[in-house]
DNA sequence: ATAGGCTGTCGAAGCGCTTCGACACGAACT
DNA sequence: AGTTCGTGTCGAAGCGCTTCGACAGCCTAT
């Protein structure tokens, strides 16, 4: 293991030197500068991480707090987490992966141990606990998700609110009048999660300035449970036309369902997904769709972390403009006018 | 901040005796024990990484190397991911994210700077760049995949060959004689990432022993890609009724052309898919499947780690035995005999 | 010519912990 | 009684780095 004083002996400098050409602190001579440069090089250096974050009080470590559950959006947070570990590294920061098993815990073991100089919390409910605990640490951190209560607190998400306005738009200029949403599991909105509340508030308030009827109806993922959610909705609203997807693993089923039924896409029925791209454009029948920009997520709640880190950057809620991609899902109302 | 000082002066103890009770590598008296730990619940004492990973020159953090691009299993790789963390947590180690984007010099980074004291590789290929650095260096590390030459290192897999083997089998004994498998997208070929050949070899020997034709046919993702692999097929081998699918992402489309095709599932073809059980029996059919293990592939790659840092644990290779499921997508050939 | 200000470098202190050797004490032997 | 041993505790020496204050040397302004 190559140390400092090693690299400054060879280098014939002081150690403060070698720091120095490190870290840029202090100006340094070009000749010495250089001189440091070919010994860090020929020595194959690397700096100890441990003695570093002893000294500086930096670990240059962000924390991510991912949850545990693969119930939902796989693919969503998975993206997140490496966008952030992405752009994180283009900053100089490295990325420990916590799951939500911890809970609070971690939060508060991550904090007293120095083991990292901030965290990104993914999956954030509503009324979430650890909440209290980031507000009344010094630690900077980010929600990838929008509490109930924001103050003191820097959040980056997906306006949902928007993208559900956006999707009752869509169908409304279409023609559209009887629109169903295939929600979240129950579970999703038992949690208070938040996001799936407030696509559907969005696309509600809208939908009943445009005169939509909407039926919401939450599923699990897969088939046999498409295939209840789907009976129930069309026995309960036969001249339904557009659809509205959340649950992208409803999405394939859904699509196979009306197939059978032969209810054809889109010249019978609509249907948009919210759901990241590369889900729009695999699906059996290219979607119309409000992308989830999870790598751009990911990559804003780095910056703002980093914003914090390097002391400006303030508290802030930044909701990300949904946009709706149309392909190939979605149509005017066929028969009417 | 509380410092170990602290908590041993609270306690009316030497800061070493505090250090040997959170350690444990001294006998202290129950005493002294008792007193310790009141102060340090009191004080909310949290040990610091840094000077921690400084004077012990152990981090207690396992660095995992997951794949950059998100074009396959990221289902599998997340699920890896979360039993990695979740493992190496229960065993007192945290888990470092590094994404594949650095590639060697990552690892060069963190066993140079101590960060970690071990590391887990995923997406390993056949002849791996990363895998002469960690032959030279004496931090351990454990592969989840199998490079070409496995000497001196340590693996968990899936066993594909037996995967592959396992698939012709069961469409043998059903009275299938003309099978296709529905490969990785070709870049994965390209890239050597070892399993989709491994599972091909397996099957195709298998299936010689056992009179079946294969055709094998690579295919991305996707709708468009797979009615082309299809429809190539049906030409090439028009009497095809078995089908083995290792792309995730293949899956629906082919049932959902199959369908269209009017071929019933699984009466007048069959499918075997190889993919985690929930991909399995969220599908449009409930899928007969070799399931990805992938928790158990985490689980098992941390514990050989921490196996190894304790000081026993040698290398090998660990290939975890493949399990086909029946379920409602595999029947018996119609119509012959 | 001299005071003042830069620039580049160094020495030393200290970050909070682990760990080694020392040692005091009582128990268990001769 | 004295020796030996084991047990529980302490002090001190670092681990490898950052950072502060000091200062030598030079340049510019007076």
């Amino acid at each position: 293991m190559v140390t400092l004083a090693e690299v400054a002996q060879h280098a014939g400098v002081s150690a403060s030197t070698v720091s120095y050409v490190l870290s840029g602190k202090r100006s340094i001579s070009v000749g010495t500068r250089q001189r440091v440069e070919r010994s860090i090089q020929e020595l194959g250096y690397h700096p100890n991480a441990g003695a570093r974050a002893l000294a500086s009080s930096r670990s240059n470590i962000i924390a991510l707090m991912v949850p545990l559950r693969t119930d939902m959006y796989v693919p969503v947070m998975m993206e997140i987490a490496i966008a952030v570990a992405t752009t994180a590294r283009a900053h100089g920061y490295d990325v420990l992966l916590l799951t939500g098993e911890e809970g609070p815990d971690a939060v508060r073991r991550v904090t007293g141990s120095g083991l990292a100089d901030a965290m990104i919390l993914m999956d954030v409910e509503l009324d979430d606990e650890r909440l209290p605990l980031l507000r009344q640490t010094d630690q900077p951190s980010v929600l990838i998700g929008l509490p109930a209560d924001t103050s003191g607190l820097t959040c980056v998400d997906l306006d949902f609110g928007a993208t559900g306005a956006l999707c009752a738009e869509h169908l409304a200029a279409l023609g559209h009048r009887d629109i169903a949403v295939i929600g979240e599991a129950p579970a999703v909105y038992e949690r208070h999660t938040g996001f799936a509340e407030r696509t559907l508030d969005g696309l509600r308030s809208r939908a009943r300035e445009l005169g939509l009827r909407v039926l919401h109806r939450p599923c699990e993922g897969g088939y046999d449970a498409m295939a209840a959610t789907l009976a129930r909705i069309f026995d309960e609203r036969p001249g339904t036309t557009g659809f509205v997807v959340q649950n992208e693993s409803a999405v394939e089923p859904l699509l196979a369902l009306l197939r059978q039924q032969g209810r054809a896409v889109p010249e019978d029925v609509s249907v948009i997904a919210v759901c990241p791209d590369q889900v729009a454009v695999q699906a059996s029948v290219r979607l119309t769709s409000v992308a989830i920009p999870a790598h751009e997520m990911g990559r804003r709640a780095v910056e703002r972390l980093v914003a914090k880190l390097d002391g400006h950057g303030k508290d802030e809620v930044v909701l990300l403009t949904p946009e709706l991609t149309v392909r190939s899902s979605t149509g005017p109302v066929s028969g009417g006018s």
